[in-house]
DNA sequence: TATTGTGAACCTCTTCACAGCT
DNA sequence: AGCTGTGAAGAGGTTCACAATA
């Protein structure tokens, strides 16, 4: 049952606007540094590399924030931005696949901040199960089950080999993994309630290979 | 100049269509493999995570690759996503900062296939600069100019701290870098005939719990 | 019969323009 | 006067439905 069975509600705000969400918190953020206290919708779009109106249209989904005239209060902007995120919870993270890429992730800021917490690392490596990765102990996959059984839901990461991605996903959502960041170059098949982000790092090179083509052919 | 000034043509794909491609690609590549002549758009969607009538009209705008009734031959398929995405050339690339992800980057398969090639590594820390990483060495990122001075248009990959990605940025383009792939949590700020495309560990990670935590609530 | 290729309907996101507020 | 919040218009992508074709 959803809380708005009727369809009179607001629409939920789209996955494009939630993608930009963490952009608008970080130039937020980088202004409240350079002890900014206020921002109009224009100068925190240029800094976020949008339109002054998708900035409004973005955070009016949530609330009127704003004070017209003025702008936006920078603080409190963050901190209902925050709200929306999950920055105020703990964000326990399942990585899986310590290789060159998983060590990096682990290691990575972006893992590290805003709730975000490297609770256990897997792989099947005899070599790298036992070594520890900024603080955690690598464990070896088998033990996946015991070891996340009483663990509140996570956040899945795959950086293994992609012949073994798909087997991998399926053991992290049976033990309740809804949400899965894949690196590996495979389209996971899924159950329809498991959220599953792609970050394919040979699809971005060919999409701009593919544009730099294209802008070779209309130089002719 | 545009080759087509009278503006008759067929739309250029869009964005959603050209990411699509390197996917189908690695698809048909897998059934290649195994064995897989034929395929008709339902199968190749499935495997995509995607619907038919996309991969059709996806494929349409290419040209008409398929056969009425039987599918589109894998091989065939194959050669023309290869050809529109530049899999036939080669593609340098030049990468700076080598750090974790540098490194994990430099050495991973999606750098190393389809004609991407490391052409050239920068960083600026002293004990970085010398080493040498999946067989090219790092060079000071001062040398920059003068080692990519006649090298034919590359991609740039940014892999450096946020403070430093536009500057670095700045610079790649100056030497006549036209495509960047950013890892560092910045947004870019550059001319209008420069592609960016942004990876960005932090943001994907707080869509994640935005979704996480929208979950919860519809579930009260 | 099976499946592609495609115009049209549909839906979603963006842009515009301005009323409403400070 | 300046800026937000938002309905309406516009643009773009997806889905539908089916004619065309092997």
């Amino acid at each position: 049952m959803r809380g708005d069975p009727t369809g009179r509600g607001p629409r939920p705000p789209s996955l494009a606007t939630v993608e930009r969400l963490p952009v608008y918190q970080r130039v937020l953020s980088e202004l409240l540094g350079s002890g900014t206290s206020t921002v109009s919708s224009e100068h925190l779009a240029a800094a976020a590399g949008v339109g002054a109106a998708v900035v409004r249209k973005d955070l009016s989904l949530f609330g009127s924030f704003g004070t017209r005239g003025m702008g936006y209060d920078v603080s409190l902007l963050i901190g209902e931005l925050d709200r929306r995120l999950g920055g105020d919870r703990d964000w326990p993270l399942i990585v899986v696949g310590i290789g060159n890429l998983g060590t990096a992730l682990v290691n990575s800021e972006g893992f590290r901040s805003r709730g975000f917490r490297v609770a256990a690392l897997f792989d099947a490596a005899p070599d790298v199960v036992g070594t520890t990765v900024a603080g955690v102990q690598v464990r070896h996959f088998d033990e996946l089950e015991a070891t996340v059984a009483g663990t509140a839901a996570c956040i899945g990461v795959v950086a293994t080999p992609p012949s073994v991605a798909q087997a991998v996903a399926e053991r992290l959502v049976a033990v309740g993994v809804r949400s899965l960041l894949n690196f590996a170059p495979r389209v996971l098949q899924l159950g329809p309630g498991v959220r599953v982000r792609q970050v394919d790092l040979s699809t971005e090179l060919q999409v701009m290979s593919f544009y730099e083509l294209r802008d070779e052919a209309s130089q002719l």
